[in-house]
DNA sequence: ACCTGAACACCGTTCAAGT
DNA sequence: ACCTGAACACCGTTCAAGT
């Protein structure tokens, strides 16, 4: 048990989230999961709001590092389907991201999403050195690439599962976009099919 | 006041959402809005959720419409930036339309969604048979359009309106499906510009 | 048919205490 | 420092009445 009791209530949060969705996630039930008084969390978090964003911050924050742990920067596809398949396998915390908008600026929200992007533009700027990807400001691409996942994912799962799953929406938009660049970006085939088959 | 009651309860609601957020919009509230008790709006929806799906059923019903009013089928370009336009403009709106998800299946929302979902394909098709849009599967290309669009207005909302605008992103998406068509399309520049400066 | 008022179970949040 | 229990104002929903 030498998980701190921060932690250990975001934790039961989460599991609360992805059981019942976000209405059944109540500071009273997080309490009662973990152990304390319906009040304890105010310890810890100013609010149910500050709980939230803390929880989807840590989301990403490991979503960051489980790319970051490779020994090599991973490329712009596989960094944009390890994201879908983060959302793939736990959609309520997804909608809550989606759904946490300004509202006050969570800082450590903030972090999280620009790391991951910073991170993103990286890999992006070395295909476009590579003539992998069509040139132009990087960030203008990152948008475009991230808009697109960020879409279909939600879409995807708005629909329960009957669209066009996300891994293949944005194989589309790297084929389109290879044919703005000299050379054919990799198409990490095995990533896609592997992600296609993580919903029903 | 030929206006129907049902109808007046959904006005009253959409004022409060776009004032306050979601959550601000109440049961209670929405019924003192319209002067009867907090309960009466359970005359006209099953439950708040129910009448959350049908505001923004009519909302998508309303965007339908207003496509539909044209002598001729908007472009694809066009019909995405009036969606575009109509989100920018009801920010809370939109975020409500992507937090609903599916918890039953509104069979009005359900509906309004096919219904512009289809008249996007159509538009496309046309596109597609004078070589503006790349070939294949039109309800392929209009998920990856699609995704594009939700994803970007997405991210702008949620950033307070600091990242690139959704027009242009959908402008670059278009640009690079540009490249594999024979022709170029259309780019609406004017309704490009006009939505731009839609949010500061 | 349509609405009302009271009531129920629940929630986020605050606060005065406890150790 | 960290937690508790009671309390407050609010909410969605139900229900027995009213016309």
């Amino acid at each position: 048990m030498g998980i701190p009791r921060c932690d250990h209530l975001l934790i039961a949060a989460a599991a609360l989230l992805d059981k019942a969705g976000p209405a059944a996630v109540t500071l009273r039930d997080v309490g009662r999961a973990v152990g304390v008084s319906h009040n304890a969390p105010y310890r810890h978090f100013a609010s149910k709001q500050d709980l939230l964003a803390s929880l989807i911050a840590r989301e990403l924050r490991d979503v960051c590092k489980e790319a970051e742990a490779l020994e090599r920067l991973p490329s712009p596809q596989t960094l944009i389907l390890t994201f879908a398949r983060w959302a793939l396998a736990y959609p309520e915390r997804f909608r809550l991201m989606i759904f946490h908008w300004p509202d006050g600026a969570h800082a450590d929200l903030c972090e999280a999403r620009c790391r991951w992007q910073a991170m993103f533009i990286r890999a992006i700027e070395i295909q476009q050195a590579a003539a992998l990807l069509p040139t132009g400001d990087p960030e203008r691409l990152s948008c475009l690439i991230r808009s697109t996942a960020l879409g279909a994912i939600q879409h995807y799962l708005a629909t329960g599962g009957k669209d066009t799953p996300p891994a293949e929406v944005i194989g589309d938009l790297f084929g389109y976009l290879a044919r703005g660049a000299q050379r054919a970006p990799p198409t990490n085939a095995a990533l896609v099919a592997e992600l296609s088959g993580a919903v029903d």
